[in-house]
DNA sequence: CAATATTACATAGCATGCTATATTAGTTAC
DNA sequence: GTAACTAATATAGCATGCTATGTAATATTG
């Protein structure tokens, strides 16, 4: 029922997780780029290099699903594995030439995907809205991790 | 990025949507219910016997993805579906026994998500972050259909 | 009424997410 | 130094979500 939903902060954040997934791939798709393949990119595009436990964690994601991710940009010709000088269990993921001239036009096009999001509400809300998303997300993971 | 991501609703969104899914799958699990059953299950408790289109619509998400959860709540025993005596073409869906004596149990449960979620607030601002969301929601869905 | 369009549903194919588990490589403890 | 633990990936299996497309039934139109 309408009201029951719009009183569940969690269904209406999905909501809006679902409308901006929606955003996002759409704004990514000329570039030829998927959500979880930017979001990674995003992580790499700061630092080269990483292992795959590491982007996992800084992405927010499981390795399980990073690892399969992973898999679809190498596919897609993203990235390439080298084996980690340190540590025979890992490996160093390096971002192609490809990947680095898709920095700029990516980078652009989540922005406007994410100016579609803080665009429903007036500039002097954001910054409150922000936080309030911030810790609603840090009860979230205290509770998860207790 | 640490400030970069927090500059984006989007993502903070969908990390609040991915965090609550857990919750609400955690709580829905020793009820042997998943968080799209429910959510399928909490429109047809309103009303029962609707068809596969009328309830995709209702709890928002495409057709073919009711159709798939549809599959597993049948299998499940959770659904029938019988024919429709005013059109050939659907079927209406509805509960089993076994559906209508979860309703209180799950309703509990999911109510405990939705309150983690909140909790991550001070009472006085919930009503303006519920209000924040729906106007996100609103300001979103305008531009998908425009 | 026959041709066409629309509607309801099913299905295929894919991307993301998860948990659980196997494999392999380091590390630690006797 | 070997046995046992831990850590990094890989893989299997599943649920949800999407778009695209096929099929059958109903509605509309000329």
């Amino acid at each position: 029922m309408e009201f029951d939903r719009n009183r569940s902060a969690g269904i209406l954040a999905s909501e809006i997780a679902r409308l901006y997934a929606a955003a996002l791939q759409g704004a990514l798709h000329p570039l030829g780029l998927s959500r979880a393949q930017y979001l990674a990119l995003s992580e790499l595009w700061l630092e080269d290099g990483l292992t795959q436990r590491l982007l996992a964690e800084r992405v927010g994601v499981e390795q399980a699903t990073m690892a399969n991710t992973l898999v679809r940009m190498e596919r897609d010709g993203l990235i390439e594995r080298k084996p980690n000088p340190d540590d025979g269990r890992s490996q160093q993921i390096w971002l192609t030439q490809a990947a680095h001239r898709l920095q700029a036009p990516a980078t652009n096009a989540a922005a406007k995907a994410n100016e579609l999001v803080a665009e429903g509400l007036p500039v002097a809300e954001r910054e409150l809205f922000f936080s309030m998303l911030a810790r609603v997300i840090a009860n979230l993971r205290t509770i998860r991790s207790s």
